[in-house]
DNA sequence: GTTGAATGTTCTCTATTTGTTCTCTATCAT
DNA sequence: ATGATAGAGAACAAATAGAGAACATTCAAC
C-alpha cells in the first residue's frame, strides 16, 4: 500500500508533534498543521496510515494515535528519513525551516563512492570511532585540511588529515593527541580519496 | 523489447521522482519533467514502458505507477553504496568476507525511524559533534546504556545517554567531561526514541 | 452526578485533478 | 511514399482533496 502525499504529510506531522509534546495531536490541530480546514478529512487521512498499519486509532479516544512500532518496510522504498528538527541540550525540539526530510541518495549516494570501514582509533579526535563506516569520493587530489584515504608507497593505506607543506613534503596527520603526525615526499604518497560522510550503527 | 529515447527518459524520471519523494509522479508532472505538455503522450510512453515490464499500471488510480522490482536497472536505485573494505592506519585496505556493500536501508530506515540534527557539544565524547545528524528509533522504553531521546517535563528535549538507578530515579549522562550527569524522578522523564544511528556530511 | 464544550466519527456534496482514449500534425530515415 | 517516432490537445470518466453538517463520545469543570 503506497501512501498519497497528503497521507504522508500527515504521518509526518503526527510523527513531529508527537516527538515534540510526548502526546498525539487532535485532528484539528492536525488539520491546521497540513494546511486543511477539515477533521472529517484529517480522519480519512489517520484511517489510511491506521490500514498502512503507520498507526493505531483508539476509538474514540482525545488525542488517541499511537505510532506504531517498526510497521513494515515496504512504506516507501525511497531513501529517505524524516528530519524533524534539531536538538540541544535543554531546548524543546526546533524545527528546521525549509528541511523536513533527510535524502540519503543526495549526500551519499553517486557512482563514485564507496564505504570503508574503520579500525583503530587514529581519528577519535575528529569524531569517527573504531567501527565507523565513511563516505569516500573517489579523486586523486585533496585540498589542505581535507580527511583522505591515502596509499603510501602503494601498499599501506591510512586515514588521515592532510596538509600540503611549502617544501613540497606532505604531511599526514592523524586526529589523536596520542599520536604523532608523519610527513613524506610528495611522489610516495597517492590520494585515493576524501571523507565526504560517515555513518555509525549502534546495533 | 528496444525503448526509444522518450520512454527512457520517461522511466529515468519516474525512477529518479519516485527516489526522490516515495510516491509517484502524476502525468503531468511527468510531462513537464521530459519537457513536454501532454499528459496523453506520456500515457503512451508508460503503457510502452509497462508492456516492457519495467513499471506496472494502476489503472485510473493517481500516482498508480509501481515500478516492477526485478528489472535490472532499477539496482541501481537500491540505497546502496560499494563497501569496499577495512582501513587501519598502517595497513593495506583488507576486504571484508561476504560483504561487499552497505545497504542503508537496513540499519537507518524503516517507519519509525526520524532524524535529527544535534547542536551542542554535550555528546562530544561519544564521537556525536555539533552538527552531526543522529537517526532515532521511536519507543517509549530504553534500556541502560542506550543513548536515547529524552522529553523532561513535557517541554525540554535532550539527548543523553540513560542509566536507570536502583531507587527508580533516571540519570541522564551526557558524554563531555566538562558536563555534569542530571538526576530526574521518573515521572519527570519521557523517553522519545533511541539512538541507532549517526551520519555526518564532510561538504 | 450533571452539563457543556471540545473532540472523534460518519456522512454527503462539490470542484478540481488526473487518467484514459482519441484524432490530428509534424519530422525523419529508409 | 511509408512507417516509426514525437508531440499537441480535446473529450470523457474516474479518483481525489477538501468542505462542512450532523451525530456520538469524551473529558473536565461545576
Amino acid at each position: 500500500m503506497i501512501l498519497t502525499p497528503s497521507e504522508q504529510r500527515t504521518f509526518k506531522f503526527v510523527q513531529q508533534y508527537f516527538l515534540k509534546n510526548g502526546y498525539a495531536p487532535t485532528l484539528q490541530e492536525i488539520a491546521k498543521g497540513i494546511g486543511i480546514k477539515s477533521r472529517g478529512v484529517v480522519h480519512r487521512y489517520l484511517r489510511a496510515l491506521e490500514s498502512s498499519n503507520l498507526i493505531t486509532i483508539l476509538s474514540n479516544r482525545r488525542r488517541g494515535i499511537c505510532l506504531n512500532p517498526d510497521a513494515d518496510e515496504n512504506a516507501s522504498m525511497a531513501p529517505i528519513i524524516p528530519l524533524l528538527g534539531r536538538i540541544a541540550a535543554g531546548q524543546p525540539i526546533e524545527a528546521i525551516e525549509g528541511r523536513d526530510e533527510l535524502n540519503l541518495a543526495d549526500f551519499l549516494m553517486s557512482s563514485d563512492r564507496f564505504a570503508l570501514q574503520v579500525t583503530g582509533n587514529s581519528m577519535i579526535d575528529a569524531g569517527i570511532l573504531d567501527g565507523d563506516t565513511v563516505v569516500i569520493r573517489q579523486q586523486q587530489t585533496a585540498t589542505n585540511g581535507d580527511l583522505v584515504v591515502a596509499l603510501i608507497d602503494g601498499i599501506e593505506a591510512t586515514l588521515k588529515r592532510l596538509k600540503k607543506l611549502p617544501d613540497g613534503m606532505i604531511l599526514l596527520m592523524p586526529e589523536n593527541k596520542l599520536m604523532e603526525p608523519k610527513v613524506y615526499p610528495a611522489q610516495r604518497v597517492q590520494i585515493q580519496g576524501v571523507v565526504v560522510g560517515q555513518l555509525r550503527s549502534y546495533q
